[in-house]
DNA sequence: TATTTGTTATACATATAATATAACAAATAA
DNA sequence: TTATTTGTTATATTATATGTATAACAAATA
């Protein structure tokens, strides 16, 4: 699995690795039951530090997309273990409120908006996501 | 126009007051050419710091939604004056990307994406927003 | 028992967020 | 002209977040 960081940008190094890898699950990439490479492997690939890698895999582990082993690492839930609760529910509402309400001040019209985000599951399908 | 920040919240305060201040363009409760409140007197009334509000103001400043004058202080844009250009149509994106593959990851459909997102655009509209 | 793995602990550097205060500079109203 | 209002800039301080470097610890397992 490829992952590409931008050192750059403003969005936190280990954020980028937790949006990478919850990508690889979304396209099926990364399946139930496989195991992420250990911190130390990772952060020596990316040129990170490991504590860097650490926390990107606590942050999975504590949205439910992994689980984490002492010995066996840090391996990809199931499915089930994943689900559209209350709390991602909030946080999606969250994010999305002020980016429609920054679109509707740029007149982008609502149409326009849903064209976007269809155009973004389709890439992901694409990409072998099940939408 | 009242404004409700979360102290607790790991949202910057000056990128909510920026939201809530978009959020107002967006509904219509802010025209072109009204004034928003002197730094100082705004700073007062949320109970936060004069930099605070100035930073919130140069980052609308910034993406084009006001203008600041030295005595007749920030001002809303005409509508002409905020497009969705390139660069918002790539944060947009970038914003975006991220919440639709976790969503798949939670066996959120792509329709029920784009079902909640209608929903949000509905609710601005019945707050006056045009969309 | 040695190895691999995550975890924890220090220490450090840098950047961001937020505050507190004061002084500066421009526009305008008296 | 002068005082007021406004944003701006400058210092200083505090707290938190991000990221690095290194070392030691602890559990699982081969």
């Amino acid at each position: 699995m490829f992952i590409e960081l931008d050192f750059e940008s403003d969005i936190p190094i280990y954020m980028q690795l937790v949006h990478a890898i919850i990508e690889g699950i979304a396209t099926r990439e990364l399946k139930p039951g496989d195991e992420l490479p250990p911190v130390r492997t990772l952060a020596a690939d990316l040129g990170v530090n490991m504590l860097t890698v650490n926390k990107a895999y606590q942050h999975l582990k504590q949205l439910g997309f992994i689980q984490i082993h002492r010995k066996k690492g840090a391996v990809i839930n199931s499915d089930e273990m994943r689900q559209a609760d209350d709390e991602f529910y909030e946080r999606l509402l969250t994010s999305l409120r002020p980016l429609a309400m920054e679109s509707i001040c740029r007149r982008l019209t609502k149409n326009q908006f849903l064209t976007l985000c269809s155009k973004i599951f389709d890439e992901i399908e694409l990409k072998g996501g099940k939408c």
